[in-house]
DNA sequence: AAACCGGGGTC
DNA sequence: GACCCAGGTTT
């Protein structure tokens, strides 16, 4: 544990309070609009939750409204954010705060860490900014600011690491104001004491700064190793039929984009030509059961669609078929589904005829 | 403890 | 290409 002698929190909340952004979920203390912010910001910038907090509040003004919606509509609402897994526990979590809780949400750290989607950061949030709950939050800025203020060079992914910097955040939160600390802390370290290339000449700390005095900010904080990025070869099959449909299928069980849509897929463990497509076994079964008429790649190269830990190299094939029937859906329709990014942006490519 | 879960911004 | 983002859950 570092040792503390200059007045940190009084410094931070000075600065925060001249520099901080008028955002939305800052005119409240509602629990509902917290919760929903912090959901909603969870390993996402600000600039990209902020549309997205806008239209939940505006589609779902409280949590009853929200506990209401088919999951499917908050998917929708959803798309293009990732980590779909937030949504899914979002509209759960209203569920049980409308139908269990009456309404209200629990008022204490402890029972907000109970809540699905809920964990430390969040629940520290939560209880400091609508409670006055002195429960310091610990994520990304906060393991940057205080590594580098601190010099500490324990890694923020480890265990001890993460013990480490929570209890350092608990020492130093101001327990008269914790919201507002909690909210300084991060502000500070998402504005000001940023990953690449700080300012650190003006910075209010640069006099205490550990990192800063002994020139290692560049190298703090401290994060153990990245796992390799697996590749994918995902084949899109795009039914068109003479009926004028095609057929989404819905992800389930486990992996990524559960529950959301998307054409039927083939992957396989390499690129794969026309006639190595038609001898996997996954194209065959759909062959067997439809009738095709026409096969042709829609794009040549193919797309690599990078999500954190999967490159996803992928193919869209447009297969012209007969009658679907009942096992399709009207291309009219399609815009109603809640797709991954990937598939989003084929249909802003595709015209359908 | 390690793996898994998205999409986008930045350098 | 590497790193990161107002992290959490599952294995």
């Amino acid at each position: 544990m570092p040792e503390i002698n200059f007045p940190f929190s009084n410094k931070l909340i000075t600065w925060y309070l001249q520099n901080k952004r008028e955002l939305p979920w800052r005119q409240t203390k509602d629990p509902y609009r917290i919760w929903l912010s912090e959901i909603i910001l969870q390993q996402t910038r600000v600039a990209q939750g902020l549309p997205y907090y806008e239209t939940f509040v505006a589609t779902y003004p409280n949590v009853y409204e929200l506990a209401k919606a088919p999951e499917e509509d908050v998917l929708k609402l959803w798309q293009g954010l990732g980590y779909y897994s937030r949504a899914r526990n979002l509209r759960f979590t209203a569920n049980f705060v409308a139908n269990e809780l009456n309404g209200v949400f629990p008022n204490t750290y402890e029972s907000l860490k109970k809540l699905k989607g809920v964990g430390d950061y969040t629940a520290s949030a939560i209880a400091s900014i609508c409670y006055q709950e002195p429960a310091a939050v610990v994520d990304g800025n906060v393991y940057r600011v205080l590594s580098r203020v601190f010099g500490v060079a324990t890694p923020i992914n480890s265990t001890a690491g993460i013990k480490e910097f929570k209890l350092l955040a608990q020492t130093l939160l101001d327990e008269k104001q914790p919201g507002v600390f909690n909210q300084a802390i991060m502000e500070f370290g998402a504005r000001y004491c940023v990953p690449q290339n700080p300012a650190c000449e003006g910075c209010i700390f640069s006099e205490n700064c550990m990192a800063f005095t002994s020139r290692t900010v560049s190298e703090l904080p401290v994060k153990l190793k990245k796992l390799k990025v697996k590749k994918r070869y995902f084949n899109y099959i795009v039914l068109l039929s003479i009926d004028h449909k095609t057929r989404l299928n819905q992800r389930l069980g486990k992996g990524i984009w559960q529950n959301l849509y998307e054409f039927p897929l083939v992957e396989t463990t390499n690129e794969v030509s026309e006639g190595d497509l038609k001898r996997e076994p996954a194209y065959r079964n759909l062959s067997e059961e439809i009738k095709i008429n026409s096969i042709v790649k829609y794009n040549d190269t193919p797309i690599v669609h990078k999500l954190s830990h999967q490159h996803l190299i992928t193919t869209f094939w447009i297969v012209e078929t007969e009658t679907l029937h009942g096992t399709g859906i009207a291309i009219s329709e399609i815009e109603k589904f809640p797709v991954p990014v990937l598939i989003a942006n084929f249909l802003n490519m595709f015209t359908f005829q």
